[in-house]
DNA sequence: TATTAACCTACTTTGTCAATAGGAATAAAA
DNA sequence: TTTTATTCCTATTGACAAAGTAGGTTAATA
């Protein structure tokens, strides 16, 4: 299991906006609410995404979130690194990782490599607007 | 980060065996001094490997393991879901889990079959052979 | 009978996940 | 101006797993 529920709340999260913004903000609560994720604990994630420039958010009465770009501005894969780090399946090959002095002999490696490659290029295929409504992805 | 050092350890013990084995049982000694991973640690992930029915074990002196087939009949995603339980991205994909409430219109769970699908049907490809000698995986 | 090696049980340490708790700051409405 | 609705902030908790250590028991061979 390699996504937790920091990237999957982050999604439903962006994916709930972007059905129900219209032209307002939209209060953490009323999607809690209707995504039935703890207030608390969405808090958390959302504070990431506004951190990391996906939202703009609004205090006070009338308050809420909006995402800052169109649905079609959102790559998957770039949700997902921004609450989960790298999504690489080893530790060896994250970003800014030493090589390992294994590395040139090690029968494993080009698997992990492989792997690192599929999983990449699914999610960077996908966007935001892929999630919304009838969905678009097909296995 | 997917795949914990037992399913990392597990497939280069295995190589390490397929490589170096030849008529004889190799014992966790030899396989622990070449790969440079803990003795006692091995043996965690070479018991299930055992108990999985992967290996053939032989006590006392002259013992050690061997393979019971041949590299060709090991399968990688096999090998990995042994010793990591299921691959699945996220929980709710996993076997034997009574299917989510919200499943029915959820946004993201296509998404999420579709990069099981990926991960699975990469890993289903390449068997231990594969990962013997000179890389035969190119990413 | 000494040696080599697998097998077994228990423990430890460290870190992360998934929250919860309680309030402070801010904006709008009454 | 006071109430209400909302985001923002810091700290704490409980459970669990990952990664590894320690110390001994059983079995096969020379």
């Amino acid at each position: 299991m390699m996504i937790s529920t920091k990237g999957r709340y982050a999604l439903r999260f962006l994916v709930d906006l972007a059905e129900h913004q219209g032209d307002r903000f939209v209060p953490l609560k009323e999607v809690s609410i209707r995504q039935e994720i703890s207030e608390k604990y969405l808090e958390i994630v959302v504070k990431e995404l506004v951190k990391g420039g996906l939202l703009a958010a609004m205090r006070g009465k009338g308050g809420g979130y909006r995402l800052n770009c169109a649905p079609e501005e959102y790559s998957i894969k770039a949700v997902l690194e921004l609450m989960e780090g790298p999504l690489t399946p080893v530790a060896c090959l994250e970003p800014g990782q030493d090589a390992c002095p294994r590395s040139n002999g090690c029968r494993t490696l080009p698997l992990w490599q492989g792997l690192d490659k599929v999983i990449s290029d699914y999610l960077a295929q996908f966007t935001l607007a892929d999630l919304c409504g009838k969905t678009k992805i097909s296995s």
